[in-house]
RNA sequence: GGGCCCGUGGUCUAGUCGGUUAUGACGUCGCCCUUACACGGCGGAGGUCGCCGGUUCGAAUCCGGCCGGGCCCA
């Protein structure tokens, strides 16, 4: 059968995205082949799966296709994170409203369904890049199959001891209105004033002066002479009079400000630490909506960038700032809006970190790559404060409780009963403390990481009883960005939940850059979507690009170049096929010709010694390795080499073309089970044209056996042909052109069976004894570079009188030479004796190869 | 300030627990439309492997210092 002349991507993509079933791409409940799950990373639901994502869902995809050849039971299954903030922002912009202008329920259902229609579009981009997810295992975090599972897991650890509620410190973002995590704080560099103020006769330097009202102390270091004796004084604090003390704390800096720091509650992580060691009061200044409170006096109801230009303006007018300095800092703001963090104490749930429990889990999963595993451990390693894990917004998973409005115990529901809205259902069964029915639904959500940090519990088949019957997962694939969240509390629900790690191995992928270098940003311009590409080269050559462009762990920057490479390549190996089966189909072979030319035995140990790397590659996640070493073989070692070497050899009737016939039937098919897992449609559209079936259905090759001799006689065929290529390029001869008798001595004979005669369009011979050459001087060759400028115009008289000297002083040059009656000196490298070989008295070139001499008759 | 990663021909990049001539792609120069492919073939030019010092018979690779870039965290 013809293949068409171009390889039409678009066509052929569309075709088998249309052909494939989904069925082949799901886990098998049923099957004893060994399991590999995969704990995929739930995108967001924006609507467009970006590049970054297509980028690390590539390295999934390779894994769980090669995974399925080396008869794994895969699952790749397909999550979605929906929770968070950015739909809701989404929805009351699309709507027109804010998330207070309509009962919670409403705006959740408006949430609710943006989402699914986002969903959906993402799916389009995964079956277009051909990604083989298991449908079968898709799941959707705000639908109740999912966060009743996330209801489940948070009853459980409750009861566990490992959720509790408390009134602490926590990060607070005033724009979204919520408690944060730590780990959802950025710190952003900015320019801000140092304010040295007169406090109550002491100088103090602070940033924040709007924090004056909830100001609970001042402190010195311990050691700070400027400040001896003055410990366990009391202060009024400037415009407002209330009376704090001066306490000493060996974490002051006596270097910075003038070495005196108030202590608000709270500036920063610092002053929480200050306000447990030191039992200070607690005063809130600020409000959750980010403006300041009663005890701000004339200032509440300001913003707290508003108060602090009216404190700093009421401290000139007093006559108390005495100066500023401006002071570069990094402050802490929300990852999402990058508003400042307040740090505010509250009435918040929390989990508690245990973080030798966690750093045991870590070590025991494989990182890969290995220094990845630094990140979380400097990360547990700093941890301070337990995770807060209630939010104050809607569009999230509600925290399953209610509160008894008599006695305020608390209560849960029934784990059948979930999932649960507590805002509009009741329990059950009356207060089992007082008896009362009157309760109050908790309001607080969850954080959004509680629902995906059980993603490796949920698809592992987690029912809240038991060890999961797949669990631990086999593998995590992330990004090195939210190593410190999704990672890390994935990590830390696991070892709660299960007692072990969740999973085997953890592979990090690299960010995506833009062209330019710098991360893709719409401001920039520099973006590149998936569909893009797709467009232009096809999502084989995107993969290829994904596979090829960067090692393994590292950030990758995107490159046209390479997409077209890669489409090149694809190119290059359709007209291999096309040549192939073109050749096969012409004629009859045996199939059970023996493989014995050099050549042919040459091809076959070389794509073994191919199907070894590849294989090797695959093993350790080194895509960049397994594909670059696909690419050497397939252009390089077959088309350039060994087809032109057998050529002729194809074009004749004799029989010696089947064992050809043999190696490249069985290369191509090889050829075409190494790229499945990277060019899933070409690799499946050239294997159907070898007739057997979907090449996703097949085994990964085995290595044939070592054959070191006919790689090493293969080796030297190749290297003595690519001599004479350069050969034929020196004399200015075509490649085709006939170049008379080539002579190759070389021991043991390696008789190429005709293909180098044919290749080159000479007679070969090939000879077990060493030739009998006859070295013969031949012309003097000079060198003008050093003659000319040295010699001007006796250049031509000395060459005359070099030509005239005997052979041995034209072999070793005097160092003088007579010209004329004057005595000039011989420049360095003027002229060397070139020699000449005759074989049985003719004249032949000779060049050697690795030791191997091959004379060349040329044609007179 | 701490931790981690990186610095390789014009550009991007592989190699980094020591060992012939440093990988590939793009670009570039010359020749060639040879019955798979000009989206191709053949041949070439182009590198003080950031800088300095050390270990070693031998360093892009190991150690120390410095310079520059990036990421994560205070």
């Amino acid at each position: 059968m013809d293949l068409p002349k171009n390889y039409e991507f678009s066509e052929v993509e569309r075709r088998w995205q249309d052909t494939w079933r989904e069925e082949d791409n799901y886990f098998d409940p049923a099957s004893t082949k060994p399991k590999y799950i995969i704990d995929t990373p739930p995108p967001y639901p924006t609507g467009t799966f970006h590049i970054g994502n297509a980028f690390n869902w590539c390295y999934i995809d390779f894994i769980a296709r090669y995974r399925r050849m080396r008869q794994f039971n895969v699952m790749f299954p397909q999550g979605w994170d929906c929770h968070g903030l950015p739909t809701e922002v989404k929805v009351e912009e699309i709507h027109g409203i804010t998330k207070n202008d309509v009962p919670r329920e409403e705006f959740r259902k408006m949430c609710r369904e943006l989402t699914l229609s986002n969903i959906e579009k993402m799916r389009g981009t995964l079956r277009r890049m051909a990604f083989s997810v298991d449908w079968s295992h898709e799941y959707i975090t705000m639908l109740p199959a999912y966060y009743g599972k996330t209801q489940l897991s948070f009853l459980r650890m409750l009861a566990g001891g490992y959720i509790y509620q408390s009134e602490h410190p926590v990060n607070f973002c005033t724009r979204c209105e919520t408690a944060i995590a730590f780990a959802e704080v950025a710190y952003e560099p900015r320019e801000t004033t140092l304010n040295y103020f007169d406090f109550d006769g002491l100088e103090i330097a602070t940033t924040r002066p709007e924090l004056l009202a909830a100001c609970v102390a001042v402190a010195v270091h311990p050691e700070d002479e400027r400040y001896f004796g003055m410990a366990g004084r009391m202060l009024s604090v400037p415009l407002f009079g209330h009376k704090v003390p001066l306490i000493t704390d060996p974490a002051v800096d006596p270097a910075f400000g003038s070495g005196a720091v108030m202590i608000c509650t709270f500036g920063d992580k610092q002053d929480v630490h200050w306000w447990k060691q030191h039992n200070l009061d607690l005063r809130k200044a600020i409000d959750r909506q980010g403006r300041m409170t009663g005890i701000a006096g004339d200032y509440a109801g300001m913003k707290s960038s508003e108060c602090r230009k009216a404190i700093l303006d009421d401290m000139k007018r007093a006559q108390i700032l005495t100066r500023q300095e401006v002071l570069e800092q990094r402050v802490g703001t929300c990852w999402r809006c990058k508003t400042p963090i307040e740090i505010m104490s509250e009435r918040q749930w929390f989990v508690k970190i245990d973080p030798d429990a966690i750093m045991k889990a870590a070590r025991e999963i494989t990182w890969n790559p290995e220094h990845m595993f630094l990140r979380m451990e400097n990360w547990v390693s700093q941890m301070e404060w337990d995770w807060c894990i209630s939010r104050q917004r809607i569009f999230a998973t509600p925290i399953p409780v209610w509160f008894c409005s008599r006695c305020n115990e608390m209560i849960v529901p029934a784990e059948e009963d979930l999932p649960i809205d507590p805002t509009t259902s009741g329990p059950s069964h009356p207060c089992p403390k007082c008896g009362s029915t009157e309760f109050v639904g908790e309001e607080d959500v969850l954080d959004t990481w509680m629902d995906s940090s059980i993603s490796v519990l949920n698809v592992t088949g987690w029912d809240g009883t038991s060890m999961p019957h797949l669990f631990p997962a086999e593998l995590r694939p992330q990004g090195h960005d939210i190593i410190r969240t999704w990672a890390f509390y994935s990590i830390l629900r696991s070892v709660a939940l299960t007692g072990s790690r969740p999973w085997d191995q953890i592979l990090i992928n690299g960010m995506v850059l833009g062209e330019d270098g710098f991360k893709m940003s719409k401001s920039r311009g520099n973006i590149i979507s998936p569909e893009d590409i797709i467009e232009k080269y096809g999502a084989d050559a995107l993969r290829q690009w994904a596979a090829a462009g960067a090692a393994t762990g590292s950030d990758i920057m995107f490159n046209w170049n390479d997409v077209i490479a890669a489409s090149r390549f694809q190119t290059k190996i359709w007209n291999i096929a096309r040549f192939v089966l073109l050749q096969l189909g012409r004629r009859p072979y045996s199939r059970d010709a023996p493989i014995e030319a050099p050549a042919d035995r040459w091809l076959m140990a070389r794509l073994s010694g191919t199907v070894r790397e590849v294989t090797d590659a695959m093993e350790a996640c080194q895509f960049d390795r397994a594909l670059k070493s696909l690419r050497e073989f397939a252009w390089d070692v077959l088309a350039d080499n060994y087809i032109e070497l057998v050529k002729g050899r194809l074009y004749s009737d004799e029989k010696e073309r089947d064992g050809a016939c043999r190696a490249l039937h069985a290369t191509l098919d090889t050829l075409c089970r190494l790229m499945a897992p990277f060019t899933p449609y070409f690799a499946e559209e050239c294997y159907s044209h070898l007739g057997k079936g979907s090449v996703h259905a097949c085994t990964w090759p085995e290595p044939g056996q070592q054959d070191p001799d006919g790689l090493a006689y293969g080796d030297l065929l190749v290297r003595i042909v690519a001599e004479l290529r350069r050969y034929k390029h020196e004399k200015g001869l075509a490649l085709n052109a006939p170049m008379g008798r080539v002579a190759v001595f070389s021991s043991p004979i390696t008789d190429d069976g005709g293909d180098a005669g044919r290749a080159l369009n000479a007679a070969f011979e090939w000879h077990e004894e060493p030739p009998k050459l006859e070295k013969v001087p031949g012309d003097l060759k000079f060198n003008m570079a050093v003659i000319g400028p040295k010699l001007r115009k006796d250049a031509g008289a000395f060459m005359k009188a070099a030509r005239a000297l005997p052979r041995d002083l034209q072999e070793n040059p005097p160092e003088t030479l007579d010209i004329d009656g004057r005595t000039i000196a011989v420049p360095e490298g003027a002229f060397s004796l070139e020699y000449r070989y005759l074989e049985a008295g003719e004249q032949v070139d000779v060049i050697s190869v690795g030791g191997v001499i091959v004379t060349i008759h040329t044609i007179p």
